[in-house]
DNA sequence: GATTTGACAAGACCCTGTGACTTGTAAAGC
DNA sequence: GCTTTACAAGTCACAGGGTCTTGTCAAATC
């Protein structure tokens, strides 16, 4: 489940290149699933655990096509974060585009969907973390992707609130999109209650804030 | 400077002893004497860089009398982290204090605050940073200690709310402190811009949500 | 009485060297 | 296009020994 083949804007949105290029024949199913297995195997016994060989032998291919496909360990944690990091920001865009008749309902949705991926999926839950201060075995390895990472879900939420008809003035929506994301993420590395409480919280300041009832 | 004896009411609130207790003469003094510089060792070394002896020869002390005032190396630690607590929680307190006219503005001056002492006392950082999820050399000294501050911080800023007269729900209030918590924790171990800037925006979005001004 | 001194066991820490394992690259072969 | 084999370089895991540190004495000192 959701190893789904990432939208192309949204890994346009990260600046990354999703695969093999031109060739998109059976290529990249190798590259694919050794991510997948990559993530798998980070899930269940930790980054550190992994070696190529273990890698190759799991997907049942040799050694040498891992360093062809992959290229470099480094850069399997690359593409693997990267994957991961498109079926959140996916997760985020989903939720926005079912609710498109209340800007707090799409939010509640997103943040109570992203908060039980984080908790289900520890590798998620760790690049998510990572991105807010937390620590782990392989952010030495991503401290570069933060920054996109952040400004790509900021980018992500703001375009979807444009096209709603709040009254906030202009400068005043980026704090609110900040808060937001903040509030997610810092949920994510320190839950309080369960996903939907907390959501719904979110929402009913972020609605507050948008003045969609002034008055209750 | 920021060395000030707590008020009672704060170490009350930590659930902690300040200090020797009945005997509040001299023998307070080696024992302050002691937390501060090991508090300055800290910022300046690192907490693995302190010794018992160190510390012993800084303050001009034998070994013996630091077992005798703070009893061991991890109470030296809870020590540090309470007292480093305590001058934040007293700055809170305080920027309350300073503006009962105006929620908001109370809320400005006390994200102003701590924003501006975690950015300068590494200590303090260390500490807040850690209470949010970050990593550090002291931090599995006070994992037991992170709930007791969250419920501190927010046990004061709601007492605080009180006072004011907003029109909120009693059970919408806790999402409020929390969400202002969270955020200028989250500004702690991830600054964006200013202090001044960043507490603005928070105190603008808790001013929205209060509803301090429905309508601009 | 409070503080220091010297002594002590236990354990944490640092350094070093050794061997096994891993990474990354290359060539030959199917 | 993929696998196999081979290889240099580097990392990691472990064990050794030595030093430093912790935490606790009792005796000595001011």
């Amino acid at each position: 489940m959701a190893e789904v083949t990432p939208r192309p804007a949204l890994s346009a949105l990260l600046g990354i290149e999703t695969g093999g290029g031109p060739s998109s024949g059976p290529g990249r199913s190798w590259r694919d699933r050794l991510i997948a297995q990559a993530a798998e195997l980070t899930r269940s016994g930790g980054w550190q655990a992994i070696t190529m060989a273990k890698l190759a032998d799991r997907v049942g291919v040799s050694r040498q096509t891992v360093y062809n496909e992959i290229g470099s360990k480094r850069q399997l944690a690359e593409a693997m974060i990267m994957h991961e990091l498109e079926v959140f920001l996916q997760a985020v865009d989903a939720a926005f585009e079912e609710h498109p008749e209340s800007l707090s309902t799409a939010i509640r949705a997103a943040a109570t969907r992203v908060l039980e991926m984080a908790r289900r999926n520890p590798l998620l839950h760790a690049v998510l973390s990572a991105s807010h201060g937390a620590e782990s075995t392989l952010l030495p390895l991503l401290t570069t992707q933060v920054e996109p990472l952040l400004e790509a879900a900021h980018g992500l939420v703001r375009r979807h609130l444009d096209t709603y008809d709040h009254g906030l003035d202009e400068d005043r929506i980026d704090p609110l999109v900040d808060m937001v994301i903040r509030l997610v993420l810092s949920h994510v590395t320190a839950p309080s209650t369960s996903p939907a409480e907390t959501a719904e919280n979110i929402a009913w300041i972020a609605e507050r804030v948008l003045g969609e009832r002034l008055n209750p």
